[in-house]
RNA sequence: GGCCGAUUAGCUCAGUUGGUUAGAGCGCGCGCCUCACAUGCGCGAGGUCGCUGGUUCGAAUCCAGCAUCGGCCACCA
């Protein structure tokens, strides 16, 4: 490496993010540094992304998430790794298709309008138009994801996937089509999942009705007209006469005919013990009817409004008809009562329209097999959740797991591979589209419904590979190392991956399961359009740079702990780039004559061993930290070292060197001491802030060609040097005694302090003696070493570690004035004292007060106590 | 109802397996435009670690109970 010198005026002194940023990123990307190789004989390390919803854009959540990803994967590819960062996109069915029926309506027109096939080309066409956005801006955060292999879950392989996963489940008896009572969305027309699926509490009335001779309870009288049975529990005696019987119950409709059944399902302490059953709205009802052989009777359809079943309620709206129904019931006597009641009711996660459970045929994946097999494996350790505590939930839903609904009635989706015979409706499920029966010939008509988005999500860590394909990209990297995500989707898809990964490829998707928290506002509010408090990720970019926003993500993710994100926070982290901005600007424009051999053959002083072991403390912190995903103490471990160490110390210490021109050697040697360090930092902290450490490494005297492809530091044993340490701190620990005096005694920076250095055990007074240059540079004070010397007059007295400083103040600061302050603050001890012992002795308080405010009175006065007394002892000195 | 988490400085939070004087950022006070950086430098004030009890030589840390807040799950109509 040639000398080199660079200007510090020809370097801003503000780093400014915006130019480096867009200058770096296409350069990593076209020269491939992004790309993976599976023919590489490097150890492969892999991570698939979360795919986020292609025609979405960047949120706070993505921010959080694929800024730890790119953490992980930037420091395993400088560590060796041959690393495989896979993207993709989401098709992300309801969502997107409700955004286009939303386009449609504004041109007035219903996606019945359309017709299926034109619908679903609009849906393509907006995700053409859209599905750049999300991409263009995990680039601007910096993703180094492999690019080149961008897939889409409707891709023509992912689908391929897809359709042979549901196949062979198909033949393994694993789905099944079934008439069901499930959630229903009257708004969207869907079935939803269980997880789709919110609940919230609500006021409601709970209507006693008279059944008959009985009396029950019920917070939906409208689905009275669809009752088909009456329960109570087999233990219940007051009730134990009726089982059995069927009733005709005068109703507000004609009468109900309902049979009285036993069944574990009733509580008999709540309400009368009795309850109504309505196999056709109900899931618990439905599960009785079952057990019982009830009818289903559906007076509420797809649409929330009453069926024709509902006799004279047809077409009222299932609200509506709610009160309705209570007003024709008071009519008729048949109201015993009306309580206010709260309860839980089920609201769609995307319309938030009260879900009507409703039976309809649908399609299932008996998961219940498939779940043991991902229980097994976390049990195993083959998948290890971080933090461990989510292990837990994890097995608590698995345990429990119900069969999964896997059909939506949505056009924008994988269309479902099954055709019905139009001779006898029976059902054939084809990895090729079926023109007609294979058994008969007769003609068919494909189910219509699509699958569940996550059903080709779940597929994502080997589909996104080339399964069904053998490929060797399959064979490399899966399964993948990490992943990592938000805890609220890890029954959506960690679950479903972990299931569909054992069944499909017989081995886990993936190893570690990195859990993250959700990032608040700065008040800890979640972040929700509603509410308008949403923070732009690109903005904080845009204002703050990308390194910033970066750094303060991960300095601040904690692991268990929702992130509270502020202004205030980025702009620290902003400063902190800044600040290792202007460090590189005084290591680079102090380079001339920098000559590489000679300062590696050149003796380190103390001070750049000690930085030196620093460094090496700091990179084994590093390592460990990221190794147990404590992303937050490794950002904290590099801050620390480079503003509190590198910077506080090391950069005022080396000055010394650089400034004074008299000993080449030692500015060679010190020249070296501050490149290597930084350099090393910069690698260091690449994967943290990858813009700006691109930027100087590459201003820096530097092997290869860019930081993003040179090696992760490691710690050098032989570096680490616990001698530096401990006379560093020694040195370190006068320097701070010194000022400590200067601050307390207000005396200017630019003056400069006389002190006697009384050596303890601890610190001999060679050690003293030979840095007491730097001292008395660092201090400001001309230093004189004496191990017999004695507290003189007009001195204060500065202790550490067993060494004594004395300080002479004669000259330096008014000593008249500082007597006179001394005195004034004695004084105002000395009344704060009498005020407090007067009210301590007043009886009224002293009897009356509550203990603890007459403790703290006490306290009071003590703490005044021992004020004054160091007053009086500094006093002393002083005069 | 079940499970989980939180409670530490004015604010937001760190605090690995129990171990000297409990840390950081922001804010606050004092003094400084000291030739890398005022997005900065030096110094300082500020904490009964939610409460009660227990284990221990020793507890912010482990255990039990309580209080407050938050989250997830759940078919009590």
């Amino acid at each position: 490496m040639s000398p080199q010198q660079t200007d510090p005026a020809a370097i801003s002194d503000r780093y400014e993010p915006a130019a480096v940023e867009e200058r770096w990123y296409p350069i990593w990307e076209e020269r491939g540094y992004f790309r993976a190789d599976p023919a590489s004989s490097k150890k492969p390390y892999s991570i698939v992304i979360p795919p986020p919803n292609v025609t979405g854009s960047l949120h706070i959540g993505h921010g959080l998430n694929n800024t730890l990803q790119d953490v992980m994967i930037r420091m395993k590819r400088m560590d060796g790794f041959n690393a495989l960062w896979q993207p993709g996109t989401d098709h992300a069915g309801i969502a997107t298709q409700v955004v286009v029926e939303r386009q449609l309506a504004a041109e007035g027109k219903r996606k019945e309008d359309l017709g299926r096939a034109e619908f679903v080309r609009r849906v393509w066409q907006w995700k053409d138009e859209s599905g750049g956005t999300i991409i263009r801006q995990l680039k601007r955060l910096g993703a180094s994801c492999d690019w080149s292999r961008l897939r889409f879950t409707m891709d023509e392989g992912l689908s391929r996937a897809v359709r042979e996963v549901f196949v062979r489940l198909w033949d393994d008896k694993l789905i099944f089509r079934d008439d069901y009572i499930v959630n229903w969305c009257p708004r969207c027309e869907t079935v939803l999942s269980d997880l789709e699926v919110d609940r919230e509490e609500r006021d409601a009335e709970f209507v006693y009705i008279k059944y008959g001779p009985l009396t029950l309870g019920t917070v939906r009288p409208e689905t009275k007209l669809g009752d088909t049975g009456l329960a109570v529990h087999p233990k219940d005696k007051r009730y134990r006469q009726y089982v059995g019987q069927t009733l005709d119950i005068p109703s507000v409709d004609g009468t109900v005919t309902v049979r009285v059944v036993a069944d574990e399902a009733v509580d008999p302490k709540f309400g009368t013990g009795v309850i109504k059953v309505t196999p056709g709205h109900d899931p618990t009802d439905f599960e009785i009817g079952r057990r019982h052989g009830l009818p289903v009777k559906t007076v509420i359809g797809f649409d929330g409004k009453m069926t024709a079943a509902a006799g004279k309620y047809a077409g009222m709206d299932r609200f509506e008809a709610r009160k309705q129904i209570v007003e024709d019931m008071k009519a008729l006597g048949l109201i015993d009562r009306i309580e206010p009641y709260r309860h839980a009711v089920g609201l769609c996660y995307r319309c938030k329209t009260v879900v009507e459970p409703l039976v309809s045929k649908q399609w299932y994946v008996n998961v219940k097999p498939l779940a043991q097999e991902a229980i097994k494996a976390v049990r195993a350790g083959k998948i290890k959740i971080i933090p461990r505590g989510w292990t837990k939930t994890y097995y608590h839903w698995m345990d429990n797991i119900r069969p999964w609904p896997i059909s939506r009635q949505l056009w924008w989706g994988h269309q479902i591979p099954a055709w019905y015979c139009e001779r006898d409706g029976s059902i054939h499920v084809s990895r090729t589209d079926l023109t007609s029966c294979p058994d008969c010939g007769s003609p068919v008509r494909r189910d219509p419904d699509v699958l569940d988005t996550w059903f080709s999500s779940g597929l994502w860590p080997f589909s996104t590979l080339g399964w069904p394909d053998d490929t060797p990209y399959l064979r490399t990297f899966y399964p993948t190392s990490l992943l990592v995500t938000s805890f609220d989707i890890i029954f959506f898809w960690v679950a479903r991956m972990a299931m569909f990964g054992l069944y499909v490829m017989k081995q886990v998707p993936f190893h570690d399961v990195y859990i993250h928290a959700l990032v608040r506002d700065a008040e800890g509010q979640k972040m929700s359009k509603s509410k308008g408090n949403v923070v732009d990720p690109l903005e904080l970019m845009t204002k703050y740079g990308t390194d910033a926003f970066r750094f303060t993500l991960v300095a601040l993710a904690a692991q268990g702990r929702d992130i509270r994100l502020s202004d205030e926070r980025v702009e620290g982290y902003r400063n902190f780039a800044n600040k290792l901005w202007n460090a590189a600007r005084l290591v680079l424009s102090n380079l001339d004559g920098y000559d590489a051999a000679a300062g590696r053959r050149g003796k380190p002083d103390l001070a750049a061993r000690w930085i030196d072991s620093r460094l090496q403390a700091t990179i084994g912190a590093v390592r460990a930290h990221l190794k147990a995903y404590r992303f937050n103490d490794a950002a904290g471990a590099i801050y620390q070292f480079v503003w509190g160490e590198f910077c506080d110390w090391y950069l005022e210490i080396a000055k010394l060197d650089l400034y004074r021109a008299d000993d080449p050697t030692r500015r060679v040697a010190t020249q070296h001491a501050l490149v290597s360090t930084l350099e090393t930092t910069l690698r260091l902290l690449h994967p943290f802030m990858p813009f700006i450490t691109e930027e100087i490494w590459q201003r820096l005297p530097h092997e290869g060609e860019s930081i993003m492809i040179a090696p992760y530091p490691k710690v050098v044993r032989r570096r680490v040097d616990p001698e530096a340490e401990r006379e560093m701190a020694v040195v370190m620990g006068i320097v701070a005694a010194i000022r400590n005096i200067r601050g307390e005694m207000r005396v200017a920076p630019g003056l400069t302090l006389s002190a006697i250095v009384k050596p303890g055990p601890e610190a001999p007074s060679a050690l003293v003696s030979a840095n007491a240059s730097l001292i008395q540079t660092l201090a400001r004070a001309a230093v004189t070493v004496d191990p017999q010397a004695s507290r003189p007059r007009s001195s204060a007295l500065g202790v550490v570690g067993g060494i004594e400083i004395y300080v002479a103040l004669e000259g330096v600061v008014d000593l008249g004035a500082e007597r006179q302050r001394l005195q004034k603050e004695i004084k105002r001890a000395e009344d704060a004292i009498a005020f407090g012992r007067a009210k301590l002795a007043r009886p009224e308080f002293a009897e009356r007060a509550p203990a603890e405010v007459v403790d703290k009175e006490r306290e009071k006065v003590a703490q005044q106590e021992a004020l004054r007394d160091k007053l009086v002892a500094s006093l002393s000195w002083v005069g």
